[in-house]
Order: structure tokens, then sequence, then C-alpha cells
RNA sequence: GCCGAAGUGGCGGAAUGGCAGACGCGGCAGUCUCAAAAACUGUUGAGGGGCAACUCUCGUGCCGGUUCGAGUCCGGCCUUCGGCACCA
């Protein structure tokens, strides 16, 4: 009798062994053509849980897989190690965030070891250290350089009782997590990326193979739409702007517009606001800074608002236009300012009834009786009550007003964008500073590459003040300015954790390279990433700020090509309790104990069978233990004594095998993992039969066992090395290449015909590929089964599938 | 609320517009055992008919549509999940 399955033993036997021998330490002078598989590092948060390994194990299967294939693969692993959580710890426990991540590293490495996955440690890459941050100061110093770095007004939300800016995280109901108080946003002077000038660029995704769902959120993210900015003329006393600009995509309904809606952060409702109204407007304001962008743009809360007591003047029909403040019109999009015509538009409709605001028709729907509107009609149709415009239909108006507007000097034809630029500015320690000096004199002065790393100081103390820790610590804070050596001090904000992981996918090619970011000649043989495999929930903000930073640095010449990842692949979400597994939220799930109970391979293989990759769900783990039995079996199969006899049922287990090979190949370049592993349970229940007959060679059986494991190694990584060590082949399963199939051996001579009458299967008949539709009609007409449904009755149609099926229509 | 997905047996899921439920879990029955566990074998969508081989009807969240034919395509809903710019 062979030994036990013992996974425990084996998987540590070949883990260790496989590192004595460097068996997965990458090349770049390796002739083989390259592979760069990427994916998403994990944040150092403590322990890796069984969403991590769902995200680790597949897609270090399919490098093992392209590993096999001939392709010398790049598949690295490091920590996103900088962030709020770590200032948390700080808190909660009394531990510097340093202490903290790396003893969280030590022990994800561990486990991230456990899977046995192909990752070359050597190039590791932490983000929070030095010698990492030190370039991610230096990007950001090129894009100051070319003015894609900027210093701007931006909200943050604000604890008033703390003193304290707090994440979204932190605001539970509009409140502060801690004290509960009511929290406000509050404006302060930050840093911003100019990511909206690319906004054109990252709309294009004709070179990448991204999924259709993660290109229309990224779309619809940037929200590009086409539409006209008019001016209306204010003429008021004191104020010395003479126009508000609003943006609309609707020009043809201008001569609609009853009333003019401000967001209630607009500069100019301090000013235009009559002083009758001003505490009204006031407290309105107040209000609306206690409420997130979510409650504000919700269509389902009742819209609301201020009358500021000013007016301003529709320009093409003279018209006299109050103006209002409402929230639900933001400061971010547009201008600021929206045009409100209640007859065609669901919005400005519900307000002006609310108000009692008038609605004049001015886009006629078709048959329209001249009467009020019941709702808004926000369909096209004939422009009336327009002046010259009317009896133009509405396409055609939009073109004609902009036009006109253009010509008078009202307006012009442009695009908005929802897109914002990004806010990398954080009042927290736990981040790389943002290597910038305030000078008295000189401004805002960059801090020469030469003394970049900026280090963040061991000891900073958090007041409760709302700024950067960083602020209170004097010797970090106190410096002199690089251009006239006066004494200045240092910025204090520190870089979002987003901009960290810009780039880490660059430093991986050549991490311990000290002259600069990266080795250009490393990343130009390198990149771009060819599959890049993470969390679905990265869709937009982590995919959409890499593909701006690369568009920007190739525009700085620093890398050439545009997009850093090829192929895209997000896995789902593996969640706990009906919800995404996290720390903060305690339903974490710990894949070590499986690990320990039933063995390495067994987790990987039931990560794959559970689900497609890219949908995840709910964590169970009722069905593992049937991958466990299957992989005792796949042993016992390859280990227990067989002896065959003869040569019977030979064809078909060479067919059953390159039919595997086939199906396999293709649900694996597909990432179709879970029916993979179905392919290989049928494969391996097929192979128990023919070993229970006794039939077939010793050649067919010896060679089908061996494809058998070769397909199985980037899977059972251990499972596949000791069993091809067990039966005597040549150390190590995993520099082998990848079985081929034979696509004549795959087809069988014969096929299940489906013979339906209305669409009803009434039968199904064994018969040749050869056979002819003819044939097949005959065939199927003469069942027994079939001629009760056609007796007597008028065959209208005969649709014939070939290979598939046939339909008799009958009356 | 907005954007993006998903919904199929008791459960996870399979199915280029063409045999619904592959593969696995669980259940049931059996083999082995003093017994149990493990392992192995068989069976397992629901409902009806038949002594039986078998056979019929229904069935993929809900309502409607397109088609010879719909889990799959189209329109409208419901529920769940991810994201919504400072969790990462």
């Amino acid at each position: 009798m062979p030994d036990k399955y013992n996974p425990q033993e084996i998987e540590k036997k070949w883990q260790q062994k496989w590192a004595d021998d460097k068996l997965y330490e990458v090349r770049d002078d390796d002739p083989r053509p390259k592979w760069y598989a990427l994916t998403m590092f994990p944040y150092t948060s403590g322990d890796l849980h069984i969403g991590h390994w769902y995200a680790m194990a597949p897609s270090d299967v399919h490098a093992r897989y392209k590993r096999m294939r001939g392709y010398n693969v790049l598949h690295p692993m490091g920590f996103d190690a900088f962030g709020l959580p770590a200032e948390n710890a700080a808190i909660q426990r009394g531990i510097h965030p340093f202490t903290w991540t790396m003893q969280n590293i030590e022990n994800m490495r561990r486990q991230l070891k456990s899977i046995g996955a192909i990752y070359d440690w050597s190039r590791e890459v932490i983000t929070c250290l030095p010698e990492y941050y030190k370039w991610t100061q230096w990007f950001f110093l090129k894009l100051y350089e070319h003015d894609l770095a900027y210093r701007g007004m931006a909200p943050v939300n604000w604890c008033p009782q703390c003193k304290v800016v707090l994440a979204n995280e932190q605001v539970v109901d509009g409140r502060c997590w801690r004290c509960e108080a009511e929290v406000v946003r509050r404006d302060l002077e930050q840093w911003l990326f100019r990511i909206t000038r690319y906004a054109d660029e990252l709309l294009e995704f004709d070179s990448i193979d991204w999924p259709e769902r993660i290109r229309i959120m990224q779309r619809n993210w940037i929200g590009k739409s086409q539409g006209t900015e008019i001016s209306f003329g204010l003429d008021h006393a004191g104020v010395k702007e003479k126009e508000i600009r609003v943006f609309t995509t609707r020009p043809d309904t201008v001569f609609g517009v009853t009333f003019m809606v401000l967001a209630p952060e607009h500069p100019l409702v301090e000013k235009l606001t009559s002083p009758e109204r001003k505490a009204e407007v006031e407290a309105y304001t107040v209000k609306s800074r206690c409420q997130s962008e979510i409650e504000r743009l919700s269509t389902e809360k009742e819209k609301d608002g201020v009358f500021t007591g000013a007016y301003c003047i529709n320009r093409l029909n003279g018209a006299r236009v109050p103006i209002w403040i409402a929230d639900y019109v933001l400061l971010s999009y547009g201008t600021g300012a929206v045009m409100a015509v209640p007859a065609h538009d669901e919005r400005d409709f519900a307000f002006a009834r609310k108000y009692d605001l008038p609605i004049p028709v001015v886009i006629s729907p078709p048959e329209w009786d001249g009467k009020e509107l019941a709702a808004a009609y926000i369909e096209p149709g004939t422009m009336v009550n327009s002046g010259r415009f009317n009896g133009l239909p509405s396409e055609k108006g939009i073109e004609e007003v902009s036009k006109f507007l253009e010509e008078k000097g009202w307006g012009k034809r442009t695009v908005s964008y929802k897109l914002r630029d990004w806010l990398i500015s954080r009042q927290r320690y736990w981040g790389a500073p943002i290597p910038m000096i305030h000078c008295k004199k000189c401004g805002v002065v960059p801090v020469p590459e030469k003394d970049l790393p900026v280090l963040l100081p061991e000891d900073a103390e958090s007041k409760p003040t709302g700024e950067s820790p960083l602020k209170y610590n004097e010797k970090f804070v106190n410096t002199t300015c690089p251009k006239c050596s006066s004494p200045a001090r240092r910025e204090t904000d520190t870089i979002d954790g987003f901009m960290c992981s810009c780039w880490y996918f660059l430093r991986y090619c050549s991490p311990h390279y000290s002259k600069a970011a990266f080795d250009p000649a490393k990343v130009k043989h390198w990149l771009p990433v060819d599959i890049y495999t993470g969390g679905a929930e990265h869709a937009v903000m982590h995919l959409l700020y890499t593909r701006f930073f690369i568009k920007a640095i190739r525009d700085m010449g620093l890398v050439d090509f545009s997009e850093p990842f090829t192929r895209l692949f997000n896995q789902g979400i593996i969640i706990s309790g009906h919800q995404k597994m996290s720390k903060s939220k305690g339903n974490v799930v710990n894949p070590d104990a499986y690990a320990a109970e039933l063995g390495v391979d067994t987790v990987r293989a039931y990560m794959m069978f559970i689900a497609p990759w890219d949908q995840g769900g709910e964590w169970d783990d009722s069905g593992i233990s049937g991958i466990s039995r299957w992989l005792n079996r796949v042993w016992h199969l390859v280990l227990d004594e067989y002896k065959p006899s003869g040569s019977q049922g030979e064809e078909e287990l060479v067919r059953m095998t390159h039919q595997t090979i086939k199906k396999v190949t293709e649900d694996i370049d597909k990432l179709r993992l879970n029916t993979m592993v179905a392919a290989f349970m049928e494969f391996t229940n097929f192979l128990a039969k023919v070993k229970e007959a006794g039939s077939t060679s010793t050649s067919a059986w010896d060679s089908s066992i061996k494809t058998l494991l070769l397909l199985l190694a980037p899977t059972a990584p251990h499972l596949a090395e000791e069993l091809w060590q067990k039966i005597g082949l040549k150390y190590s399963i995993h520099n082998q290449s990848w079985p081929e199939w034979d696509e004549a051996l795959v087809t069988s001579d014969e096929f299940t015909l489906v013979v339906q009458v209305n669409g009803k299967v009434r039968d199904r008949l064994t018969v040749p590929v050869s056979v002819t539709e003819d044939e097949a009609r005959k065939l199927a007409l003469g069942q027994e089964k079939v001629k009760p449904y056609v007796k007597g009755r008028e065959v209208m149609k005969v649709i014939y599938v070939p290979g598939k099926l046939i339909n008799f229509v009958v009356r």
C-alpha cells in the first residue's frame, strides 16, 4: 500500500525545496518571452482573510499556467502600507504605526508564503519604507513640475467637537464615530492632481482588454457631457461680477427658465443675498454643509431651497429670473449653477410646484393641447414660446440656440465632466510627506530632488486642530527655503495612499534600484502588465488614478506606454454576514485553519470551485470536503497498484484525455476556473472507472496520468510535484511544458440529436456526425416517441441545427 | 438616490438563443464494521400516472414581449451585493 495523502507534510517539504532551489526566482535576462502577472497588493491590515486567498490563489494558478506555456513570468508581491487603519491602531493600542504595520507585514508574508505561490520574494515592495516613498515624493515633484499638481480649496469632513478631519468611514449617519457630534463640511486649502486634464483620454479603452462593466463604470464616473455654457446677466449694486454662468445640455429650453439655482457654497451667494433673506440663506447653507453628497443628490429626497432675494437676466427674452440656492446643486459639477426649466426637467418641476414658481412650456410634446403640464416633459419636441426659434425641433434648437448665443457672446458650446480633480492632501501622520516648502518670500517651493526623501519623523503628536500631526513637530516643520535660504516651513499634509499604489508595479521591475524610481530598461522590458487581477471594489478609483498617473508620466517621457494594464480581471468579492470582509466590520474569515486542516492545495482548488471567479459571494465552507476527497482520490488513482489488461476502451481514454486538455486550457485562459475544476473531477471520475474495469493499455494509462498531473500542477502544485516524483519523473513538474491537445482526437464520430416538436423535446437519437439533414429528418419522424406528435398534423417548417437538433413546427 | 453587477434544486453552482440542473456539498439507501467514523457504490428538482421497463405535466426572482425555440435577447418591476471621490 502506498503512503496516505498527507498534504501538510508534502506541502512543507516542497515549499522548502522550491525556496532552496530558487525555483521561482525571476531573471530579467531570461530569453523566454516575458509575462507580467500582477495581483493587487494587499493593504497591511494584519491578517490575510479568505478574501485575500480568493484574490491570490487563482491568479497564481494562471501565472503558473503561463509559466508552463513557456513564458518568463513575473508574479510579484508586496504591501500597501500607508493609510488610516495604522493610525487608528496607534490610537487604540498605543503602538506606533510603523511597528504595527511591520508586524502585520511579517504575519501576512508568512501567510502569503503558505499559499504556495510563485512569488519572487526578492522583489517585495513596501510602500511605507523611505526607499519607496522617496520616489512617491519624487513623482509628486514631477507632477508639480508639469503643472499637474496644484493647491486649491477642497472640502473635508470636520468634527467640531473633536476638532479633527474625519474620513468618510468615520462619519456614521452624519455624525462623528467617536463623539457623535454632527459633522460639517469645511473648506481647506489642499493639494490636488489635474486628472481632469486627461478626462478625454481616460475615456478611451480601445487598446486594452478590460471587462465591459468596468469600462462602463469608469465612463460614467468621468461623466462627459456635451452642452452649452450660458451667461445670465447680473446687475447688482456693489457686486463686480456681471454674469452667472450655467452649464446645460438643453439650451433649447432656455426660454422656459423661471428661476436660477446656485449651489449653497457658490461664491456669489454671500454677495447677492439681500439683507432680509440673509438669515434664512445662511441657515440653509449651514444645514447643507451637514449633508453628504449622496444625501444631496438623492432623487428620493424632496428638493428644497431658499430664495436669495436677487435676480439675474435671461438675455434671450429679457426676463428677470429669481436666484435661489438649493443643496442638490453641487459646486463641483459644471459651474455650480443651474438654470431651472421646470416644464422640462423633473427636479425643477417638483421644485417649482413646491415653491409656486411658473412652469411655462417651451418644448411642445406631440399633440399638446396648450394646457398646463401634469409632469415635466423631458423628451424632445418642438420649440414654442421661444421667440425666433419657434417651430424648431429640439435637436435642431440645441444647435441654433447655441450658435446664436455664441454670435452674441452670451455663451459657448462646451463639455462638462463629472470627474473632479484628485484631492491628494491628507491631514494625517501615516503617509508620505508632501515634499513642498512654504517660504514667506518665495511662496511654495518644491524640495530639491537631492534632498529626498523628506523623512516622516518617528514621533508626532496628534492634536485636536484638524491639522496634520506633523504640524506640531518643530524639528520636521522648520527648515530653510531651498531658493532664498531664509527660514521656512514644510508642508505638513501627507500624500493619499492611492498615489503609492499608482506605481508599485513599476518598482517591482527593479525594487532595489537606487538611482531612480525604476530602472528604465527593466520597465521597458516588463511593462505593460499583461494581466492585472484584483477586487471589483477597485473598479473606479484605484484603476482610474493609475491610468491617469501612467499617462501623465508618459507625457514626461518616463515611460513609453499609455495603459498600465493590458488585460484586467476583477474577481468578485467574498462577503461574510452579507457584506465585504473588513477588519473594521469584524467579519473576517481566517483561512489558516482550513490550510492547516485540509492542506493548501485543497484551499486553492476550493477558491476556484465555489463560484465563477468574477462573481464571489457569501463565504461558505460546506463544500470544501468535496475538494479534499477529490485530491485524495487523485492520490490513490495515481499510486494504487494497477494492472491494465489489454487495449479495450483505449480510444475513449485518449479522447477523454484530449478533451480534458482542451477544456482545462480554454477555461484557464478565460479564467473560468470553477468549470476547470469540474473538468478535473470528471476526468478523475472517468479514470477511476477505467481503472476499475482494468481495461486499456499501460502506455495509454501512463500517458493519461502524466497529463492529469501536468494539468493539475498550477492548481495543486504540491500534490502534483509529489506524485510526479513518486511515479519516477524528473523534478520539477513546474518546469515542464503544458500539454497540447490534438483536435482530431477530441471529436467523437457520433452525437446526440435532439428531436423537438414545436420546441418541446420529444426524443434523443445517437447518430453519426456525417448524418445529412434529410437522413436526420427521416430518422426522427420514424421514432415511436415522435410519431404521436406529428400524426395527422401538417409540418409547417423544419429547423435543423447540424450536430445539435431538429425541430418540427406542426399545426 | 445614482453607477455597475447578480438572482437557476435543500446549498454552491453548470448550460456559443437549442437536452435546464454538469461538477460538488447535503440528504436517503447500501457495502465494509461488533458498532461508529472514514472510504466506496447507488440514488436524489417538484407534482402526477403506472406492478414495471417507463411516462406525462410544471419548473431558472416577478410581470409582459420577441422567436420554431428564452435561464440566455428586449421593456418594466422586486431583492441582494460592490462603488459613490478621506477604508483600501
